[in-house]
RNA sequence: GCCCCCUUCGUCUAGUGGCCCAGGACACUGGAUUCUCAGUCCAGAAACGGUAGUUCAAAUCUGCCAGGGGGUACCA
């Protein structure tokens, strides 16, 4: 039975290169039956926890990834807070010291630091030398007596190979003699990540531990102490890491302010920003930012465009498909044709996925996932509104890319609108004919049933005839005047969607405003 | 510094010795269609890090070099 885990510190965001680790971990359960399982690395005490974890675990319902273990769910293993198993860890421990596999230790913090920047201002490696190590009680009493703090340390061997056969990596090898000893209780006698992470991977069953390439130079370590323990060993499959946009760097939490310089992620963010405005989404450096995953469910992406986009970073199938729904993930997935090298994130891509997978929904859904920005900004104030949001996201079509962008036509529900200033210009102040035009067709609709696009198009297409004119020297300055956009759906739905009123008013409007800064030349 | 990993179009990738003067996708450019925008269709530009070998034949195998990245914690 495969089971795999997903290990979050409840920091209280879930970073995309996460989600991905996440997604392929629950896929390798999934598609054989086994069990995912959701661990939380809360070693570091002092924050509250239920509190930070939520937005993680809502990231994974929303999702879709649901875990068989973990908080929420409890499970046999129970419980599944590191927090919570110190007392397994310090046993773990203690059994470590009895065999001899690890020692208690008497360096002082400074006494480290010293001999570290020692070993570098001589260019070489530092390499702890277990000065301060007790052999017997006795030595140890002796340090204990001069007040030294106590930490317990891995005698790792000093000769030999660790191999690991990794599984997206192939053979690994790193010399034993590499290795430092490292920390694994600390003076309070709170345990470190290495051992947790063995310990918790062991007791709990875990069969692979797929996680980000970070942790590979980790692994000898923990196969040092997992084999003194006489555990079995996991299989290993380490990712590569997923890239900052347009470089190589590992995409961080904390450098959010660079990616802001780099063109497409700066787009993205302001595209999320714009709706996150209007629909009072409060904005927090911290988590509304295309790094973490609630900026994406905020602003309305679809979870399934997301996972499909995170699976093709380091994996592919074939290298001609690409779409894919979840089911065809779960089935398809292999931890073979997982890529080595890291791949950096492309907001353009993302977005490509997400505006293809919003329009593959059937039009009742996407009326439904804009339903809520439009109303949160403020859009659906009167009685005929929500009637009025079926027919524009119909009229929209597939230039909707997610469910937020339902902003971009606020104008057919707001009095208030904004002219574009260039198409203005373009489109009615200077083909000289557009204003003559524009008052003589608004007396001409005034007369028109505004109820059906159909007979719109009609009416106008014989306003056209009528004055021999082409149904283009008329319908830009249309658009402009009702709109105030350069682009938009189709004009006849469109205008048939405004009414007749608004229409009326509008074209008033654009008529004195042209009169005021249409400069003739 | 030391250890480990990685290296095909701008980006994600296909490619496991001949099918590759390298295929697909996103983005980009041009054209067609339309009332605009979006879309769609067609076309185009765009890559095997370098080098020395092995071989009849190398993106694919080997060595070296270079570049990038990760790790090097009483963080995870």
């Amino acid at each position: 039975m495969i089971r795999t885990r997903f290990a979050p510190s409840p920091t209280g965001y879930l970073h995309i290169g996460g989600v991905r680790s996440a997604l392929f971990n629950w896929l390798l359960a999934r598609q054989s039956g086994g069990q995912f399982i959701l661990r939380i690395d809360d070693t570091d005490a002092g924050r509250n926890v239920s509190e930070a974890l939520q937005p993680i675990l809502d990231g994974f319902r929303w999702l879709g990834m649901d875990w068989d273990e973990g908080p929420e769910v409890a499970g046999p293993h129970a419980p599944y807070y590191q927090s919570q198993r110190s007392q397994r860890y310090q046993e773990a421990a203690e059994q470590l010291l009895a065999s001899g596999h690890a020692y208690r230790d008497y360096a002082t913090p400074d006494e480290l630091k010293a001999e570290r920047d020692a070993a570098e201002k001589k260019g070489e490696r530092f390499f702890y030398d277990r000065q301060w190590m007790a052999e017997t009680d006795e030595q140890a009493a002796a340090f204990e007596a001069e007040g030294r703090p106590r930490t317990l340390r891995l005698k790792m061997p000093r000769e030999g190979t660790c191999i690991i056969n990794d599984l997206v990596r192939g053979e690994v090898q790193f010399e034993w003699a590499q290795e430092q000893d490292t920390v694994i209780q600390r003076p309070d006698g709170s345990c470190l990540y290495h051992l947790a992470s063995v310990i918790d991977d062991h007791d709990f069953n875990i069969s692979h531990v797929v996680r980000a390439e970070e942790h590979l130079p980790n692994t000898p370590r923990q196969i040092f102490i997992l084999e003194s323990l006489g555990y079995e060993r996991p299989q290993y499959a380490h990712l590569p890491y997923v890239a900052e946009p347009g470089g190589s760097a590992k995409l961080s939490k904390r450098k959010l302010a660079k990616y802001e310089n780099n063109k497409d992620f700066a787009q993205l963010l302001a595209r999320g920003r714009n709706i996150a405005e209007r629909c009072d989404i409060p904005v927090e450096a911290d988590t509304f930012n295309p790094v973490i995953i609630d900026f994406y469910r905020e602003i309305g992406f679809e979870p399934e465009a997301i996972l499909n986009y995170l699976l093709l970073l380091g994996w592919s199938l074939d290298g001609e498909t690409e779409k894919f729904t979840v089911d065809e993930m779960v089935k398809l997935f292999t931890i073979e044709r997982v890529n080595k090298s890291p791949a950096s994130f492309d907001p353009k891509k993302l977005i490509a996925f997400q505006g293809d997978a919003f329009a593959q929904l059937p039009l009742a859904t996407r009326i439904e996932r804009t339903q809520p920005f439009a109303a949160r900004a403020g859009l659906l104030r009167s009685p005929e509104a929500e009637e009025k949001l079926a027919k524009v996201v119909a009229g929209a079509d597939d230039r909707l890319k997610m469910a937020g962008d339902i902003l971009d036509f606020d104008y057919f529900f707001l009095d208030e609108f904004t002219f574009n200033d260039k198409a203005f210009n373009k489109r009615i102040c200077k083909p000289q004919n557009a204003r003559p035009l524009l008052i003589e067709l608004r007396g001409h609709l005034a007369q028109v049933d505004f109820s059906s696009a159909d007979q719109l198009e009609q009416e106008i297409g014989q306003f056209c005839v009528n004055l021999e004119i082409e149904l283009k020297d008329i319908i830009h300055a249309i658009r402009v005047a009702t709109t105030g956009q350069a682009g938009g759906f189709g004009m006849f739905d469109t205008l048939a969607i405004l009414g007749k009123d608004r229409v009326l008013d509008r074209i008033d409007e654009a008529l004195e405003r042209a009169a005021t800064i249409c400069t003739d030349s």
